[in-house]
RNA sequence: GCCCCCGUAGCCCAAUCGGCAGAGGCAGGCGACUUAAAAUCGCUCGAGUGAGGGUUCGAGUCCCUCCGGGGGUACCA
């Protein structure tokens, strides 16, 4: 595969894998020590405002933070920075200032397990990892401003996590504050809000009505931790003994396994640290209106966080037992179809649902309760409270995934307590079943099994009445249905003294209802959220330290921002513990609480109160909270004062003064990243946690910038084949050969002459397919492996890697350096002759396309396009110098190595790095004839070469006395369509 | 089940506004170079666009139904 011996005496300047490195790897070394892709800023630490005003307009670009694997890069990998690489290169020689840089997200369960796999501190396998990877992509000759790397494991950066962080704590949500902008709602430091307390402006929660003073320290604390937007709280969370740690919500599958390693996931109260980016809902929903996203990821991003506009409905209900017995209370329920409350003919309560206790009576079942009301074990459903109790147990013991693998079968056991539907005034009974769930809206229903497919199917299961109030016309007012009718419709059988829908549409209704129960302070209008707040904290020992401490009552202190970083210890033994899998019933052990001398600890936080004791956190941050902001970072990585310089974030990251395409009219342009290449794995993961933390920042006023990411651009992933044996074993994928099937059959394959069996999917090392990025530097070089790359396939869609396709690439470059340089000699041998008018005008017109395709990220049809016109000089056998040099300036960005190369051996010194990108001339683009393609019918039946600028008029009179024409429509003409100058089409009668 | 995306040559993919189905690459075939092979170079073969229907003068492109593949989501009230 290698030609690196093919180098014979007679063509000693070849372009071969071996010429190619000697190339790529001197200027490699150039550009590290010129510092070429080194991009000013305008203020901070490293200001240089002359060089970013001898520079024009700024792009900023970004490629998803990688973390370095062990197993070092496989083929897949260096896609999405080679794209981003191209694009900056192409925009740098546009003449902008472009920031690219990449660092490494080093801490985080991945890396502590590869760690302690391989028996070693994570710091030392991480940075190995990290020194690996940074060579494999230096090799592949990415313009990086290398001065602005770094890694989240550094205490320098983690300092400004924790420091973020910190800003978190210290705010709060304040709904009712006035954004710039003119929304409702901001974060505000968290000292605003004491000073409310104290003032006696905002009154305590809960009808205390003590003055704020007079709460003790821990009074005062668990106040404001209902407020901060970073909180503790015992609340259930996903235990994940199989890592040792609790997860977020994002980070469980559906089938309730952990993402990573796919161990089972148990719901477990919990005291832990949350994030509250619920507050937050509505914002992360509107904005991404006003950014540049694939509409996949957009619709991912607002289905997680749900929101669905409704109301609360209170039914009421007399308690049955407990203190209360007797009295009246409401049950609450959310819905997002008040138009059908006529119809609502049972309640659901959740099986956790604190009401059930007091709703149970004691004693035997109501007179007339159905026999399928008691339940299905049959030993309980003497008494109401017998059955409740057996049915509750059965639901707790039901995992998540149960819950949902026994599918629609719907269970359920009447409470003996019948609410009253406050429209129609009837009674109706309330059950418990496990489809409502405690985690959404209120954890309590209204039924209305008419409209409701879920609702439908428990009423038939439990003889329950099914009313209709939907119909889609009035005539069908009574129309028995055999299924919950959900479309839209008129309003029926929906009047009493309360209210009168009928007749309304259904939209017209909701808001009807919602007004007249508002009044009667019935109902109220709400918007319900599917997003839970966010579980932040990890019991594993590679991640950021909680900058957190308490003191000997218990209450949370924030360490004093001149203490960062708190840095993570060294421990003798940084593994988790290890539980069951399976063992629900195990509890988090953080790997820090094993440091005695490093959690006790005696400090003075500045607050006036001297040196006292403190425990501190003993959780660490998920990696998520170094890849929240780290974009940030590159902006200004030596700023030691701030997290950003205010001025390199306006500069790098604010507002355009236009906003994104396909925005709404009137949409205030965001800011963010000019760019952002990376997979859709992390849609709702990194993406999200990433935009609530800038808007934080952006809220308290150290970003001007709204969103992190003005673009995004989901790349595609490369794929390749596998090959298992009979037993399912993998085979090595390299050494299987192909064998082509008889035609309209499959091929067969073989390994060392056994079939075996393809499959498509990830590269791994343990479907021993993976081909790493040396291997291709090795056989081809770097620039042949970045022009195959490049040239797959559109960047946004998956395709196969084959390594046997690669030589196509490496044989473009090779006609093009030949091109340019004699094999034989060495000699350059370009003519200053002009190109003839053909090749001018392909020239010309590669260079829009060209330029239209590097813009829009189709790296694919620009290179065929240089292919194309490569091909086309290649014929004429000496290749003119106009259009030579225009080729290596289009091929720079893709292939930048051999584009600097030759084009100093043509004569140009000071690189191609900032050498003006080609311009098309319009002018020359104009070819003197077009071919005009005329059709019979549709039906292309003659061509005819005319001038370009050939009237619609002349063009149909040349046509319609072409003889083919003429023989065609001998009976006459019904219409002839012109669209000149390059198609006509006749139509006869 | 629901929602979204994608089906073009043996394979990866072009066709930008509804206007000649083919730009580019791989593989295959033939030829040149070679003692021979590899590499290289030149030439060349190759689909009617997953299936069916519709709109249109004209459909890969727009609409409907179905089939196949991928992704998301799943009792979310």
């Amino acid at each position: 595969m290698s030609d690196r011996t093919t180098t014979s005496n007679e063509t000693p300047f070849r372009y071969t894998a071996q010429m190619a490195q000697d190339i790529e790897l001197s200027w490699q070394d150039r550009w590290e020590e010129e510092g070429t892709f080194n991009a000013p800023n305008p203020a901070g630490p490293w200001a240089e405002p002359d060089k970013v005003a001898a520079r024009g307009e700024k792009l900023c670009v970004l490629d998803m933070f990688p973390y370095p694997s062990g197993v070092g890069l496989h083929v897949g990998h260096p896609l999405g920075y080679i794209a981003t690489d191209v694009y900056s290169r192409f925009h740098r020689m546009l003449g902008r200032n472009v920031l690219h840089a990449l660092g490494y997200d080093a801490f985080g369960l991945p890396a502590e397990q590869y760690a302690v796999q391989t028996g070693q501190h994570p710091r030392k396998t991480t940075e190995e990892n990290m020194t690996n990877m940074r060579r494999q992509l230096r090799r592949l000759g990415l313009g990086f401003d290398n001065r602005r790397t770094f890694a989240t494991i550094d205490p320098e950066y983690y300092r400004w996590t924790q420091w973020i962080f910190l800003q978190i704590f210290n705010s709060w949500y304040d709904a009712d504050a006035v954004r710039p902008d003119g929304g409702l709602g901001r974060a505000r430091p968290i000292a605003e809000l004491v000073a409310q307390f104290e003032s006696g402006e905002r009154p305590l929660p809960g009808g205390d009505t003590r003055a704020w003073a007079q709460l003790s320290d821990a009074e005062q604390a668990k106040v404001l931790e209902g407020y901060r937007l970073a909180y503790t709280s015992e609340a259930p969370v996903n235990w994940c003994p199989g890592l040792g740690t609790v997860l977020s919500n994002e980070e469980v599958t559906n089938e309730g396994r952990s993402e990573r390693g796919n161990f089972p996931v148990f719901r477990r109260n919990l005291s832990q640290w949350m994030m509250r980016i619920t507050a937050y809902a509505d914002r992360l929903a509107d904005d991404l209106d006003r950014v540049d996203w694939p509409e996949k990821v957009k619709v991912m991003q607002r289905n997680w966080i749900g929101r669905s506009a409704g109301a609360r409905v209170a039914f009421p209900v007399t308690l049955a037992a407990g203190e209360r017995a007797g009295s009246t209370t409401d049950i609450e329920v959310f819905t997002t179809r008040p138009d059908t409350l006529f119809g609502a003919t049972f309640m659901v309560l959740a099986p956790e649902h604190p009401l059930v206790d007091s709703l149970v009576p004691e004693g035997g079942w109501p007179d007339g309760t159905h026999d399928d009301w008691k339940g299905a074990d049959a030993e309980a459903s003497a008494t109401p409270q017998a059955a409740v109790a057996a049915y509750r147990l059965a639901a707790s013991r039901k995992s998540d995934v149960e819950r949902q693998t026994e599918g629609k079968d719907k269970t359920g056991v009447f409470t003996g307590s019948f609410a009253t539907n406050p429209v129609t005034g009837q009674p109706i009974p309330v059950f418990v079943a496990d489809y409502v769930l405690m985690g959404y809206g209120t954890g309590a229903i209204m039924a209305v099994p008419g409209h409701d497919e879920r609702d439908f199917e428990y009423a038939t299961k439990f003889s329950i009445p099914v009313v209709r109030v939907v119909a889609p016309s009035l005539d069908e007012a009574d129309a028995p249905l055999a299924d919950a009718y959900v479309g839209d419709g008129v309003i029926v059988n929906s009047a009493s003294d309360v209210a009168d829908l009928n007749g309304l549409g259904v939209e017209e209704a909701k808001a009807r209802i919602i007004a007249e129960l508002e009044e009667r302070e019935i109902a109220e209008g709400t918007i319900n959220y599917r997003i839970r707040d966010w579980l932040f904290s990890r019991q594993r020992y590679w991640g950021e330290p909680f900058p957190i401490v308490y003191d000997e009552d218990g209450v949370v202190h924030a360490l004093p921002e001149e203490q960062l970083p708190l840095t993570l210890p060294d421990v003798p033994d940084y593994s988790p513990k290890t539980f069951d899998p399976d063992d629900a019933n195990s509890s988090p052990e953080p790997p820090l609480s094993r440091v005695p001398e490093w959690v006790e600890v005696e400090l003075d936080l500045g607050d006036g109160r001297g040196r006292r004791r403190f425990r501190r956190e003993t959780n660490t941050m998920p990696n998520w909270a170094g890849s929240c902001w780290y974009y940030l970072r590159y902006l200004d990585p030596a700023n030691d004062t701030a997290i950003v310089d205010p001025g390199n974030e306006r500069y790098w990251m604010g507002t355009w003064p236009t906003p994104v395409a396909g925005a709404p009219a009137g949409t205030k342009d965001p800011g963010g990243v000019d760019l952002y290449v990376g997979g859709v794995e992390h849609a709702v993961l990194h993406l999200l946690y990433a935009r609530f933390w800038h808007k934080v920042l952006h809220d308290l006023g150290y970003l001007e910038s709204e969103e992190p990411f003005r673009k995004y651009f989901s790349q595609g992933y490369i794929q390749a084949y596998a090959y298992t044996d009979a037993r399912g074993q993998y085979v090595p994928a390299a050494e299987v050969e192909e064998h082509p099937g008889g035609p309209g059959e499959e091929p067969t394959f073989t390994w060392g002459g056994q079939q075996v069996f393809r499959e498509y999917g990830k590269i791994g090392k343990s479907l021993k397919n993976s081909v790493s990025p040396d291997e291709m530097y090795d056989a081809y070089g770097a620039d042949t492996f970045r022009v195959y790359e490049m040239s797959m396939g559109p960047l946004e869609v998956s395709k196969p890697w084959e390594t046997r396709a690669v030589v196509g690439a490496q044989r473009f470059l090779q006609r093009l350096w030949r091109n340019v340089v004699d094999e034989a000699t060495g000699e350059v041998v370009v003519t200053d002759d002009a190109p003839d008018q053909a090749l001018t005008t392909q020239l010309h017109r590669t260079i829009q396309g060209v330029r239209d395709d590097f813009e829009d990220l189709r790296f694919n049809t620009a290179i065929a396009k240089l292919i194309e016109l490569n091909n086309s000089v290649t014929k004429l056998g000496v290749a003119p110098r106009e259009v030579v040099e225009a080729m290596v300036l289009m091929i720079a960005p893709v292939a930048p190595h051999i584009a600097e190369e030759l084009w100093s051996r043509l004569g140009h010194s000071g690189g191609v790095a900032y050498a003006p990108f080609p311009e098309a001339d319009p002018s020359k683009i104009v070819e003197e004839q077009v071919t005009c393609v005329i059709q019979i019918k549709g039906k292309v039946r003659d061509r005819v070469e005319v001038a370009p600028d050939i009237s619609e008029d002349e063009l149909r009179e040349l046509v319609l006395a072409r003889d083919k024409v003429r023989a065609a429509t001998q009976d006459g003409i019904r219409t002839v369509i012109v669209r000149a100058p390059k198609l006509v089409n006749v139509v006869p009668m």
